[in-house]
DNA sequence: ACCTGAACACCGTTCAAGT
DNA sequence: ACCTGAACACCGTTCAAGT
């Protein structure tokens, strides 16, 4: 864990990296990612910015390579292993886009899927989440290519879902409908 | 259908709000709308942008319009109502994600839902698309409940897997491969 | 009526000069 | 070793001046 300086002292690599990942996740995208204003913001000129980082891609690189470290870690909080394959499904269908909601960093980066960086952190994540979906359907004695299609439906649906709940406020079943919506969803993913 | 002027003449606020719309077409959300790059794609000085437009919102604004209107269309040409609910909804499964591929403007848009504009075009657009879907599980003899819950599982679905086909290129199965993907979503959806 | 060109603000980038 | 401040390029915006 590098050391981060609190107060006005002089400023290290790591405070500019976690300045542009806090940037990143108050949603907006890479373009969150402005030196001058984080600048300002750190109570610093721009200038001192390039003593640290060669340029702005070297400080995008920085906080993908924060965040991603981030979600890897929300991997291993996953349900457990050890309850019932069906109780870990309802309980990851109820929690997937909540977790993908409380980082807008995630959602936003999809608009700049462009930016190769950007693709690889998504790549990464994107498959270590679908990995473990697929271990819960193989669990579920579904066959490798079934399991497979599967979880790619349930990330699909969650992806969508948490797209759709922050780009169209109001569209999405909310309380006791959104219960039924995911009993609903549920149903027809176990349903042979 | 306002008239555009393909040579050096003088230019209209049609042909900007074109220009505007080809640049969102692109990809790239609203950042692609630039004035000063348009300009010189055009042949002409920003500062000719502003006899026609308030400023770039006003750009911005007038391509969403073009880019909804379009939208409109091509639920018109959504597969015809005459067929058969189950053939129309395997139909739709197979097309769905490749429109919207096919238009880089809806995807890169989600990751400017923050701006009041895109976020209204989006739900105009979302609400269109996921009235036909419940109408097509209505006729399949779903409750009116059911029927909107289905509607929005193959919604959020398609939204995600092409999100994830722009995002994570190489991450979804193709081919043959892809087709039985589909198939065994659809057989998800319209069990028992 | 429509356009040009110069001006200014903002942010990325460079760099000479400071401590 | 780390930072400031001035400089320049780029794009949004304004506007006086042209045709």
């Amino acid at each position: 864990m590098p050391q981060r300086r609190g107060g006005r002292g002089r400023l290290t690599a790591e405070d500019w990296a976690e300045a542009a990942l806090g940037a990143l996740r108050e949603g907006g995208g890479l373009a969150a990612i402005a030196i001058e204003p984080l600048a300002a913001r750190m109570g610093t000129t721009k200038g001192s910015f390039y003593w640290h980082f060669a340029n702005r891609e070297a400080l995008i690189d920085a906080a993908l390579t924060r965040w991603e470290r981030q979600r890897a870690d929300e991997v291993a909080a996953a349900p457990s292993r050890r309850r019932e394959p069906v109780a870990r499904l309802t309980e990851l269908l109820r929690s997937a886009t909540e977790t993908m909601l409380n980082d807008p960093a995630e959602l936003s980066l999809y608009g700049d899927a462009a930016h190769p960086r950007v693709a690889a952190a998504l790549r990464r994540v994107t498959a270590r989440r679908l990995e473990y979906l697929t271990e819960l359907f193989r669990e579920l004695g579904l066959t490798e290519a079934e399991a497979r299609y599967r979880g790619l439906q349930v990330y699909a649906g969650c992806l969508g879902r948490a797209q759709l709940a922050r780009a169209v406020p109001g569209l999405l079943p909310r309380g006791e409908d959104d219960r039924r919506y995911l009993d609903s969803v549920l149903a027809s993913l176990v349903a042979h």
